[in-house]
DNA sequence: TTTAAATTATGACAAAAATCATATTTAGGA
DNA sequence: TCCTAAATATGATTTTTGTCATAATTTAAA
């Protein structure tokens, strides 16, 4: 469904939502380890998504990766649309130009409702709500 | 959603489903060119679904690709794991060793109960419906 | 039984995704 | 101001996926 590095960007957004603040900035060594996600590549993924403000970042002695406020009022779909692009998640399933019920490839009404609902889901939850289903044990960030 | 080599076996097989049968097989430039899938590729497909009888082939003279009845009860599904492997469908979107609603990670509640839908209904249509759908004209088959 | 037309098997090559390494820049603290 | 710890930028390398090419095998028909 989603690319390895998407996957990858979430869970260490994930990480960030639960343990970081804007006093409390975390060292890429910090996310990389506990998620266990390739610390080099990590790196670069938050690169990005700090470009694209997705994520907050200081460099420099007590710099860090950190979410700030507004950073947690961002949804998991916003993620994945930076990393895999729009298209990943839009598209139709057999790669018509575009996905449409005018015109539904053979596939299309056996996903395309169920898959509309999962895009709501991913962008109706805040990073913030997640964060909070995760601390109060109701759902577990993955080694 | 799926890897490029699946949706060009589905829409191989698809293309199958409607247009051969066994008493007129198609040769792999009548499948590769109409759906517009790289021939050579396309041949190599074919020719891991036909081991993994998901289709039908003879060689020589008047040879060629088709789908014979038992294969036409077949679903979309069956495609999808011979080619991306049952895991692409089945495992969790962070990659948890395995998706369990009793130790769900962040994503599982957005999104587990509508994947399941969806796999059933890849699973609960055949083939044969399908080509129903299409030569119906209720569905297309993307360029 | 020979020939032509097809799949099958094999492997070389290219492009994209993932991984690793390192030099540069920035910011805080001594 | 200078040193150190951090992100950032860049790019090399590896692995996976997708693509192309071709020789070997099989089958039907002449
Ligand atoms: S047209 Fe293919 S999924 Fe909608
Ligand atoms: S546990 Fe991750 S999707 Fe079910």
């Amino acid at each position: 469904m989603f690319s390895n590095s998407t996957k990858y960007a979430i869970k260490a957004v994930l990480y960030l939502a639960v343990h970081s603040s804007e006093q409390h900035k975390i060292v890429i060594n910090d996310i990389a380890e506990p998620i266990n996600v390739p610390k080099a590549y990590l790196a670069k993924l938050l690169q990005e998504l700090s470009r694209q403000s997705i994520i907050s970042s200081t460099k420099g002695l007590k710099g860090g990766f950190y979410l700030s406020n507004k950073d947690r009022e961002r949804n998991i779909k916003d993620i994945i649309d930076v990393i895999d692009g729009e298209d990943r998640l839009n598209s139709c399933l057999l790669s018509l130009k575009d996905c449409d019920s005018k015109n539904p490839c053979s596939l299309h009404h056996l996903a395309y409702s169920q898959k509309q609902i999962i895009l709501d889901n991913f962008k109706s939850k805040s990073l913030n709500d997640l964060a909070m289903h995760l601390k109060s044990g109701k759902s577990v960030l993955p080694l």
